[in-house]
RNA sequence: GCCCCCGUAGUUCAACGGAUAGAACGGAAGUUUCCUAAACUUUAGAUGGCAGUUCGAUUCUGCCCGGGGGUACCA
């Protein structure tokens, strides 16, 4: 495939050697796209080079301009401009270019790379429902996976199920009390949602005793806590089900499974699953191992309670804790027997833990501990962490009751894409099965790109009336630029006319797209890069939008020439075909008409 | 206290150390005889502050101001 970029800095190399005598290394070759007010396609900044030219700016910028227009062919003309050299190819060469895209399956798709990455993501409890903060990891989980795959890579896509601990205790408790021997089925609720309101219902219970003991007793909170009966056979329930008490284990497996259900249906709604999934029941346990290791070869400490630790204040950071004075452990050890067991597994070449921020200190810990445990892979962990999502009012907390349900806005989302999409009234003539398909399809599109286009590592706003807007920088402009392409196309089809290439001339807006369209490979590679599907949604936009001026002042089934028509067909077609491969990397499909 | 992250138009987001800091929404004014106006065109509007490094700083360094997160037996 050829690459403009690549092309010509391999020129100027060359260039530069025939000149200078000097084989320079590539990162002094700088190049950029030319900006629109000036005329070319590519720039090279000549300052880099200066010291070798040991020339003014201008003139090495000529010198290598002259030398390229002279000895390429593809060259088509050069300007110079305040230390920046603006080159411009031939429109054979774009053509060329064009060919090539336009005739390559999967454009976009590198060949398999022989790489295995491993990516966690979405990690939920099973306590209460998934939330506006879990859809963010969960689409940037599986666009990151997707783009790693179109970067050739094999990818595994686990989810780490945290379904034991306190949490899961609290609400089968408040279900043994209140419960009265309903289930999802009698009150028809969806199962997580069922489980999550007896997870309310038990703080509501511990609240209530709280206060009541600070007021008979006279102490603060923390310790009236301490005194609660509630939270006290919450702990002795989470001991029976560690001893493997059997009507514990059975109710846990029952309210878990109303869990699951639910999830299940999320994860469907919003198009994600999972390679496999690992269940911290099965692998809390794991870890203790290494930590037996760790004290024999002295990377560990006992300390005189029992508790083991690793001191890491040489490396600047605290001391960590490790496993507790009687003998549990916690979630570093956990994470240091499941990263172990997943290399034995796998012996991926990188894993990707999807994990918001706050845990940024965690995955320091994490990587430093297994490194000084001898395993040479824990350089290949990478943390992707991803910012908060705040509400316009602020932090969620789930304490105050705002939490934005994930359930809730996708179904307000579909609600609002139906709304528009019956009063713009183009889809009247659409079976009712193709309209709720259209409705899904949009909704989803305007909530994932809404979400992926912000860079992950950044906190974000998300204002759930502002975030259903389908007018500017969003999923549904570029769905319906698609769907608009199409409809050209079939009416072209319908006409007689098809996609083909041909010498016909090429107008500077054809061959701006035409450099688009040239580096979709290096926007994949990017983002894989820097494992931001951002840089794939900000693209695709960017080209949907330059459909859409080409379109407005460039006349195309009613262009007379046979050439020029069928190969501004061919051209469409291949946006299309581009917008289709980085939104499928994104999860958002594209409607063929909307 | 210590450690980490962030601060860009009224708002939400962009900008490998590169040219005159880009979009979108909202505001103002326009455009509909190739598909489908969920579009297009024009217009006003921003780098928290002070130094430093550099040919060149939103980007790198230091200090200050403002916001968020973490901080040894929660995950």
């Amino acid at each position: 495939m050829m690459n403009p970029v690549a092309f010509i800095t391999e020129k100027i190399f060359k260039a530069i050697n025939a000149i200078y005598g000097v084989e320079l290394s590539n990162e002094l070759i700088q190049t950029q796209a030319t900006r629109k007010e000036f005329e070319g396609d590519i720039t090279l900044v000549v300052f880099p080079l200066l010291k070798t030219s040991k020339k003014s700016p201008d003139q090495t910028a000529v010198e290598i301009g002259e030398w390229l227009k002279i000895n390429c062919c593809e060259i088509d003309s050069y300007n110079v401009i305040k230390g920046f050299l603006n080159i411009k190819f031939t429109v054979t060469f774009w053509r060329k270019i064009f060919y090539n895209i336009a005739s390559t399956n999967d454009y976009g798709q590198f060949p398999p790379s022989g790489k295995t990455v491993m990516v966690e993501f979405s990690s939920p409890n099973t306590n209460k429902p998934l939330h506006l903060g879990h859809i963010r990891n969960n689409l940037l989980g599986w666009s990151v996976s997707q783009l790693l795959s179109a970067n050739g890579h094999n990818v595994i896509k686990v989810n780490l199920v945290n379904d034991r601990g306190i949490h899961i205790c609290k609400s089968m408790l408040a279900w043994l009390r209140t419960g009265n021997g309903e289930t999802p089925e009698s009150t028809r609720k969806k199962g997580d949602h069922f489980v999550g309101d007896y997870y309310v219902a038990f703080n509501e219970m511990l609240n209530a005793e709280v206060k009541e003991i600070m007021e008979s007793d006279h102490v603060d909170k923390d310790e009236a806590e301490k005194k609660a009966e509630i939270l006290k056979d919450a702990q002795k329930m989470l001991f029976k089900w560690e001893k493997g008490d059997k009507e514990v284990v059975n109710l846990w497996r029952t309210m878990n499974g109303w869990v699951y259900d639910g999830f299940a249906t999320t994860y469907k709604n919003l198009g994600i699953e999972f390679d496999k999934t690992y269940y911290e029941s099965q692998t809390y346990l794991l870890g203790k191992a290494l930590v037996t290791r760790g004290l024999e070869e002295g990377v560990f400490e006992k300390h005189d309670d029992g508790s083991v630790w690793c001191d890491l204040t040489k490396d600047g950071l605290d001391q960590k804790l490790l496993l507790r004075a009687d003998g549990t452990s916690v979630y570093m050890t956990q994470d240091l027997g499941t990263a172990n067991q997943r290399y034995d597994e796998y012996k991926f070449n990188e894993h990707i833990y999807v994990v918001g921020n706050e845990q940024n200190y965690h995955f320091q810990v994490l990587k430093l501990i297994l490194k000084k445990l001898g395993f040479g892979w824990a350089d290949s962990i990478f943390h992707l962490s991803y910012g908060m999502v705040e509400l316009p009012q602020g932090k969620m907390k789930s304490r105050e009751g705002t939490v934005v349900d994930a359930d809730d806005l996708i179904e307000k989302m579909y609600n609002t894409a139906k709304e528009t999409s019956m009063e713009l009234g183009k889809i009247e003539n659409m079976s009712e099965k193709e309209q709720d398909e259209l409705f899904k399809m949009i909704s989803l599109g305007a909530l994932k790109y809404f979400i992926i286009k912000v860079d992950p590592r950044k906190t974000m706003l998300f204002d759930p009336q502002e975030s259903i807007d389908f007018n500017g920088n969003t999923g549904p402009f570029i769905q319906y630029t698609h769907a608009r392409i199409k409809s050209i196309l079939r009416k072209g089809h319908e006409q007689g006319f098809s996609p083909a290439q041909n010498d016909a001339e090429l107008l500077p807006k054809e061959v701006s797209i035409i450099k688009l369209l040239s580096i979709f490979p290096d926007k994949i590679k990017e983002g894989g890069d820097t494992h931001s599907p951002a840089i794939i949604a900000n693209y695709a936009y960017d080209l949907a939008k330059e459909f859409n001026q080409y379109y407005h002042d460039t006349t195309i089934l009613k262009e007379e020439n046979d050439n020029i028509r069928n190969q501004r067909l061919l051209l469409i077609d291949t946006i299309a075909k581009v917008l289709s491969k980085a939104m499928g990397i994104l999860g958002i499909t594209l409607p063929e008409r909307m």
